[in-house]
DNA sequence: GAATAAGTTGAGGTGTTCCTCAAGTTGGGC
DNA sequence: GCCCAACTTGAGGAACACCTCAACTTATTC
């Protein structure tokens, strides 16, 4: 009795024991290991055989699917935040800070926003809902006139590949790092610090990635 | 007469030409491959046996060490050019702009200056001459008042490693991004751009890598 | 033009990760 | 308690990159 809905197909009890300690060990591991790491590393740490995770994971993907919106959900809240913030400036700063600070907690965020689009529909589709919401954050900070005008979510986009990168190089030996360097590059994201792109700078930017 | 201070030994003619064709060859694969190419292939590009190369170059880094140094190079000319600049600042953009032009265009410089101060004897001791020129521009920027004072060299260093991410990653798509991000960064390490670090940034910069 | 030291070769061993599949195990309905 | 579909297992094949070394080739010297 209404189980028309369930969908696929109701799991054995312990194939729906391992699928939970394969979806554990992959976030541990792939947080701590990037987005990388081998699958063996995971079925090991999960107490299960490499083809038991094939079985409930066909692709490093398919797995990757399950595993990263949960992660990408943290980001969501701190949008929100974001937004209740009454200063629209504090606010594209608070979510830049909330941004990273799940980047450099979280080894797969980090790799998933960088490689990224470029992933699996599911993933791709949190993305998109993230963009959105940054968006709305970038547009309120400009109408308040404090950042200036002429930065876009391709920038962000851009950004974000540069902060992953410290994020990667200095988590170990200087963590923190990135809040030096975020806040060099805030005060060149002040409306009043805007100056005229250098000589090449591409002006109009091409989306960077679909 | 007169080899007294040829050193090594001198080469067979067949081993010399080998040897120049190997360089030449992992000039050019490590360019547009990246420092991490299989050597097999540059074997192969310089049509010799992989025994061949091993013979020559025990390891990668014996390779890098002869390859490196030879682009490495460039960036001294660019110091030179930077410090030729009669106005300070200007002479602070024409490095960092010369800087990203030469990764930009050698994916091998780019993961060199990226991974790399941690790699051969010879290589890290350029970069360190590399060092030592930087710092001289940047001091002359700030003792003009045009770049903010808490700039330092181990900022220059974490900027190369955020650059380094948006070249690899815009090459092919929409090189000349990295310019936009360099004029955005470049507005908020003006003096007058500066505003008090975000809290929990660390302020005094332990020196990132030896 | 022989002799030989110098140099070259590439097949093959090592290690890593990927992924598959035939054989074995087990949960749960009867 | 039996049975079978569902699930698990791990050895092993494929791909790739590393590096070595015994057998071969060649430049040079006399």
């Amino acid at each position: 009795m209404g189980d028309m809905a369930a969908g696929p197909k109701p799991l054995r009890s312990d194939a729906a024991r391992n699928r939970d300690k394969l979806l554990v060990a992959a976030t541990e591991i792939f947080a701590d290991r990037g987005i990388d790491a081998p699958l063996e590393h995971i079925a090991r740490r999960a107490g299960v055989s490499i083809g038991t995770l094939y079985n409930h994971f066909p692709t490093r993907e398919a797995l990757l699917a399950e595993v990263l919106p949960q992660q990408l959900a943290a980001l969501e809240r701190i949008s929100a935040d974001a937004m209740a913030e009454p200063d629209p400036w504090d606010g594209f700063v608070v979510f830049l800070e909330g941004l990273f600070t799940l980047q450099s907690q979280d080894q797969m965020l980090n790799d998933a926003l960088t490689q990224g689009f470029t992933l699996a529909t599911d993933v791709s589709q949190a993305c998109r809902q993230g963009s959105l919401d940054a968006e709305r954050i970038i547009a309120r900070a400009q109408e308040a006139g404090r950042l200036r005008a002429d930065f876009t979510m391709a920038d962000l986009v851009t950004l974000i590949w540069a902060m992953s990168q410290v994020i990667r190089e200095t988590m170990d030996s200087a963590p923190g790092t990135w809040r030096r360097v975020l806040s060099f590059f805030l005060d060149g994201l002040r409306a009043e610090a805007a100056h005229p792109l250098l000589p090449g700078a591409p002006s109009v930017v091409t989306d960077n990635r679909p």
